[in-house]
DNA sequence: GTATTTTAGTTAAACGATTAACTAAATTCT
DNA sequence: AGAATTTAGTTAATCGTTTAACTAAAATAC
């Protein structure tokens, strides 16, 4: 079935049907009429590759994700990721998921999908590396960045609210009347933790805590459920005193609350502890974990919307667009006694 | 960047340089160099596009996923996905998702992937509809099944050995000196839920224990945790003696758990329970969830390679794969007292 | 009533590869 | 040495669309 059998059957130009296919202006009603039967009786569709050759639209959009954030247990990408194909479905594309070496790894390879001009845009989920970047604009692909965005460069984002969530999350710990609360971090180089531990500070600044460096630690590697034991263990080593954590997101919640479980201390009744993310395992920690809730499915579908808006319409400038957290009050937080 | 800027670069046409990039053994080896250099020296790449119009080939597979299983809180589904994606980047394929109504709405619209002709084949992942099974036979696209397959048809399927699996935990429990064990299971028309069923009954029945009408419930409508809650409330009821419960999934046995612990009962000193998937919350519980483990992303991966197989090797007989599970003892399961 | 514009469609080129059929040169066979 | 075969490449058709350029008929203008 083919775009020929349809015109021979509607008894018109191949260029007609086509026309009726992408709904051209210059066809009659009844034409229409006559060629939207025969596609109806033939039950034809037009061939993705025949399109895509000649039009130069793939019908694609590339997801590229650093491979450690596609291995992490906490599927946070991962939402992100299931948000985006939601999405695409609605709009009609399909994803096609790609993932690179993380940023670290010096790394320039391409996607196969970009090389193949197999998409009709790229987004970018999470910190690559800048050598990436700078290969990709080579191309003229239209970029969107989730979660994270090149500095200097113009460019399309859907971002999370890390500062005013930090800042809701040390608020609700403030108004729980603790005075000696710590920021525990992975690797603060992370754009979305420095902007959470940013809010954490001018929370307790508003309301006139002390901020030393023994309140916070930000020197582990990443943001894991190990880094996350460790460096609670450094914290209460270094300030036994304290009776609030922030965590910069629930993995390190998760890690620190193992610790404080190993060491005897109680949460919330000796230390309140408060995550970010909102990941499944969060609800199911004992006692669950109290949190800032990221919509990360919207994420991915704010940003396929986005691409939407740019392939539609090539002047639509880059822009931003930042989506608000919520605080998840559950069982780990609780007045100072 | 075309096939043609490559063909004069290397001095030769354009049917040689399609031949060096296919590795048609025809070409010399010096002609071959010649080619390759200039290939590498224009950076080029063959367009999917034009390949596909061409050669009927897309290098995609088509992923379907009903919506529930989509939408479900416990990755299952997901974690199969994510493995065949993996495997998929391994064989450079692409995969495009999509999602079909639950296979109780009749529906027989067919994946725009298929309409379009933009995948090689096709892999479904849990219980579909017939119509769709049927529509779907109208194109000659290869079909792997994923833990589910239309009964009749011969077909290509990877399977979780369900049946085993269910031996092995009810073997577990009876090991534990337990002789009051209960099964608990969502809708047993499922066929996995039903072989895990089934090993239950032949492990009792191997060391002649009795099995009664009120040692199951298998009338909730799905195997959600709100069914495993209101399943461990109709067992208690019927059957207050009971001291082992095999849930047929992670998810029931987790909403089973709620509902003990809500009645006053201690996982495992009153009552021993296990699961089956071995999803992360299981992990989290308290106490930690004695399970089945399926390795979900291997259910993908496996799924992928044998796509693979079908695609390349034409005469590839349609067969089955069945995957092992492991039994993961955690703290949901004890000794009886 | 003729010239101009609009409408509704057609023709044909193009997109960028693959591949069957062909060919000339080199090699092997007898 | 001449015929037959193999090797290494080329030519040209083809895949199924889109779209620029064209055209004939109808509508509008003057």
């Amino acid at each position: 079935m083919t775009i020929k059998d349809v015109a021979k059957k509607a008894q018109v130009s191949i260029a007609t049907v086509s026309l009726v296919i992408n709904n051209n202006k210059r066809i009659s009603e009844e034409t229409k009429q006559k060629v939207n039967s025969a596609i109806r009786d033939l039950n034809y569709y037009p061939s993705r590759s025949a399109r895509g050759l000649v039009s130069r639209k793939t019908g694609n959009i590339g997801f590229i994700l650093t491979e450690n954030h596609f291995l992490r247990s906490e599927p946070f990408y991962t939402q992100i990721f299931l948000g985006a194909e939601f999405e695409a479905h609605n709009k009609e594309f399909y994803v096609l998921l790609t993932t690179v070496p993380a940023a670290s790894k010096s790394n320039n390879k391409l996607p196969r999908f970009v090389l193949e001009k197999n998409v009709d845009g790229i987004i970018i989920a999470g910190t690559v590396s800048h050598k990436l970047i700078s290969a990709l604009s080579g191309y003229t692909l239209p970029i969107v960045y989730v979660d994270y965005y090149p500095e200097g460069k113009e460019s399309s984002a859907v971002l999370i609210d890390n500062y005013g969530g930090g800042k809701t999350a040390t608020e609700h710990l403030i108004s729980l009347k603790h005075k000696n609360i710590a920021f525990l971090g992975g690797n603060i180089s992370h754009p979305s933790i420095k902007h959470r531990f940013e809010g954490f500070k001018s929370a307790l600044e508003a309301h006139k805590l002390p901020f030393g460096t023994n309140s916070s630690v930000v020197d582990e590697v990443d943001t894991s459920r190990d880094n996350g034991y460790k460096a609670a263990k450094k914290l209460l080593k270094n300030n036994p005193g304290v009776t609030a954590i922030f965590a910069c997101n629930d993995a390190v919640a998760i890690g620190a609350m193992q610790y404080l479980a190993s060491e005897g201390y109680s949460v919330p009744n000796d230390i309140s502890i408060i995550g970010f993310d909102d990941v499944e395992p969060a609800r199911l920690t004992t006692p669950a974990l109290t949190t800032i809730a990221v919509p990360k499915q919207e994420l991915g579908s704010e940003a396929v919307k986005l691409m939407n808006r740019l392939l539609e319409d090539k002047k639509v400038r880059s822009h931003t667009i930042t989506v608000g957290v919520e605080l998840v009050v559950r069982n780990s937080t609780a007045r100072k006694k």
